[in-house]
DNA sequence: GAGTGGTCTAGACCACAGA
DNA sequence: CTGTGGTCTAGACCACTCG
């Protein structure tokens, strides 16, 4: 084995890592056998990884290994699902556990809650600076991968969504409905790709040169008044979304 | 100055890129220069520069120096502005270009033609192989920030669509709908992160660790018919969208 | 030819995990 | 304690641009 730049190498590694030699949830070589392999610097195999890294191919660990974590990039396509199972606007990822099962991985979640102020920009949609936030953390196995906060006006949030709990059988969306606040149109303003904030770092253990995504459902009644936004942050590589709409 | 860590370098050139002090399109000092300001190794400039370069900040170019390429995203909202200009599926880009103008920067376009076989992906919503080609790159200065290629076929496209030239008044779907193919309902594809093919980096002169976005416009007459297929590929920083849909 | 960024090495020290 | 990845240095050579 000779090969001789980063890139190489990394393409080398990530070649492996598709083809399934080293699966998700597995452990690479450590970098020193490594460069030994490829007949080069321990320096350039730690840059390689780095690469693979910022693609979400690989969580390297100090101390413990560099861990496989490829996974297939998640389907976001809110209009499709929206009624029964929306992901952004409701809590039901009954979508989302059934997609990581059939990969024979295991979804988790963790859920908070509080009543506190949210950011201007979430503020000035809900007008109102009093408001319940859920915040959710998914896990797929022991990965993270999305951190997500919805937003209510306290003023409109039934006693249900105050509880640190998944709320099943049609979503937040219904719980809302159910409280006289149906929504009938959403609108979603996403940024493909930035650098993530210290706290989204340390939450979804990624490196800061890894990029997220970040996408900002704001879902509205019939007459216009938006009743919740969520704001769901994910690395970059694990999201693709589907849109449809109509041209006047 | 005695920032230790490449991850306070380039936060220190990021600030200082972002509050003007090195505007879009000047240079930075070169790296030795860097390296003894901040009192580190080159290396360690040279990494900071990888930070800076996979965010979008900068484009270093041996024996040329490092240009500062920051430019706010563009919003890509296509329901918005499906009917006069929208940027995927027709090809007047005058809000494109409006806004570049208004940061001071010259807007700029390539545009080629040629009957072609698209990918498989598009041919199957094309349902045909035998397709007219318009590519496009889009430049902001000297700097690429897209590059697309818009998929028509044949059998329906106007002799107007083959001509390399940019296409007025009303872009690409009042073409397609002059000759009877108006478009009512459209669908868009995102794969909000993903590195670059060969080719792209080459076109947009980046290096293969830039993440891209690739959007997929699908333009369709009321029948469902999809009369033109758009793949865009943007450097992924560059890019924010927002649509808006009703909820069942 | 002089100066730029791109890459690689060899070695060092560190923080951290786990036995 | 050993082994892991994270970081930094000093120096080297290269490919490229520009005068």
């Amino acid at each position: 084995m000779e090969r001789r730049t980063f890139r190489e190498i990394a393409a080398d590694l990530r070649q492996e890592i598709v083809d399934g030699e080293y699966p998700t949830g597995s452990t690479l070589p450590p970098e020193p056998e490594l460069a030994e392999k490829y007949r080069v610097s321990r320096s350039l195999v730690n840059r390689a990884m780095a690469v693979l890294h910022a693609e979400g191919l690989v969580r390297p660990q100090r101390g413990r290994g560099t861990q496989v974590t490829w996974l297939p990039p998640i389907l976001h396509t809110p209009a499709r699902y929206s009624q029964a199972s929306h992901e952004g606007g409701g809590e039901a990822f009954a979508a989302f556990t059934a997609e990581i099962k059939d990969l024979g991985l295991e979804p988790r979640h963790e859920i908070g809650t509080e009543e506190a102020a949210p950011p201007p920009g979430v503020a000035e949609i809900l007008e109102t600076t009093d408001c319940l936030a859920r915040h959710r953390r998914l896990f797929i196995g022991d990965l993270p991968v999305r951190v997500s906060t919805s937003w209510f006006p306290t003023s409109i949030a039934p006693a249900r969504l105050r509880e640190p709990v998944p709320i099943r059988a049609g979503g937040v969306k219904s719980v809302l409905a159910s409280a006289g606040y149906p929504q009938s149109r959403a609108r979603e303003r996403i940024i493909m790709s930035r650098p993530p904030t210290d706290e989204e770092a340390y939450r979804l253990e990624i490196s800061p040169e890894r990029a997220v995504t970040e996408i900002t459902h704001i879902g509205m009644t019939s007459e216009g008044r938006a009743v919740e936004v969520t704001v769901s942050v994910l690395p970059a590589h694990y999201v693709e979304a589907e849109y449809e709409y109509s041209i006047d």
